[in-house]
DNA sequence: GTTCATGGTACACCTACCGC
DNA sequence: GCGGTAGGTGTACCATGAAC
């Protein structure tokens, strides 16, 4: 198979040294006007395109970065997606993505294949049962690791959100709005952010001495699906809970579009909050309450992250950064409406 | 098992020129 | 003649597979 034009194509065309191509590839001011007009009128001519894979050989550093994410058909983690790319896109770095769709196994090989790529660093959000010593094996290849959004031990430069305190927030607000009853939807047992998000809901209920039954926790995959699930479960329970936490805007989103297929409004039958302030949480009907941490700033703050651990040296390595934003909550019609005197009906 | 080829970079080095 | 600077050149080097 014959490859295209190399820098020594160029240099012969333009009648200097490949070396001279080089420089002016670099836009080196070492060189002058018109001979680096003349190399790049011969790499245009040739149709000259950059081998970053021969720039890697001899610099043997890497200006790729891996991006290993758990849900890519959760918004949030597209906007989180497009912050990191474009300020490592800024940086003079391209990005290797890779969805696991919470699948170990599938992570398992795509860090592999990742490593393979001699990828410079990586930003990951792992998937849900990932053991923490993996973050530690990850460091153990010298390539700089930060998480985003799920933590991993303090170890670790991790940039997340202060979960527990936004749906400690989200649970005030719908107790300020006279809903007694309460329920959870998301994800019962077993990982950090999940534990974080659900404490954070128990957490204000047992500050006004609210009773929480056990079947108001309901464990649903963290989908529309899910949120549909979750409708269905709380409309059989008697008396059932007038409101309802969602674990995030995918899961809020399946409640609003279930509620709407029993004819039912979020906001009047049962008041609904989610988190995360995808785009289309101000679209739906009725607009969604939600937790905003803000995906742009989180993927700016990761990338600026793994940026400064990929310029220290050994020697002035800093400690570990673990940043967790504190949500706000954007009030929008799900959660207000009729109020927990009407809605608390059996 | 050894040698070679790959494509771009890094760096030591060279030449020409200028001002003093 | 010397030192400084601009504008370049020559070549070792990188990892790895193919050829010998």
């Amino acid at each position: 198979m014959k490859s295209g034009p190399t820098i020594q194509d160029i240099a012969a065309a333009a009648g200097v040294s490949k070396s001279t191509v080089s420089l002016v590839l670099q836009e080196s001011p070492r060189i002058k006007a018109e001979t680096a007009d003349k190399v790049r009128e011969a790499a245009r001519a040739l149709g000259y395109v950059y081998n970053r894979g021969a720039a890697i050989l001899r610099g043997r550093r890497s200006t790729t970065i891996g991006m290993v994410i758990n849900d890519l058909t959760n918004p949030f983690f597209v906007e989180l997606l497009v912050a990191i790319e474009r300020v490592l896109a800024q940086a003079g770095y391209t990005t290797l993505m890779a969805h696991t769709a919470e699948s170990l196994e599938t992570q398992t090989r795509v860090l592999r294949s990742m490593r393979e790529q001699n990828v410079a660093g990586l930003i990951m959000s792992p998937a849900l049962g990932t053991p923490d010593a993996l973050a530690a094996e990850i460091q153990s290849w010298g390539i700089p690791l930060v998480l985003v959004m799920r933590p991993m031990g303090p170890d670790v430069d991790t940039i997340g959100v202060d979960n527990s305190y936004g749906f400690a927030l989200a649970t005030e607000h719908l107790i300020g709005q006279g809903h007694t009853r309460i329920a959870f939807a998301g994800n019962r047992k077993g990982y950090a952010v999940a534990n974080q998000r659900r404490q954070g809901y128990l957490s204000a209920m047992a500050e006004h001495s609210l009773p929480v039954e056990d079947d108001w926790i309901i464990d649903v995959p963290l989908t529309p699906e899910g949120g549909r699930n979750a409708v269905r479960a709380i409309f059989d329970m008697k008396p059932r809970p007038t409101a309802v936490v969602c674990y995030n805007d995918q899961v809020a989103i399946g409640v609003l579009h279930e509620l709407d297929r029993m004819g039912k409004r979020a906001g009047k039958a049962l008041a609904v909050v989610g988190c995360d302030n995808v785009v289309a949480a101000e679209h739906t009907n009725p607009p969604l309450t939600t937790l905003f941490a803000g995906a742009d700033k989180l993927g700016t703050i990761a990338s600026e992250t793994l940026l400064a651990r990929l310029s220290e040296s050994s020697e002035d390595e800093k400690p570990p950064v673990q940043y967790f934003a504190v949500p706000e909550l954007v009030v929008r019609e799900s959660s207000i409406g009729a109020g927990a005197s009407r809605a608390g009906a059996a």
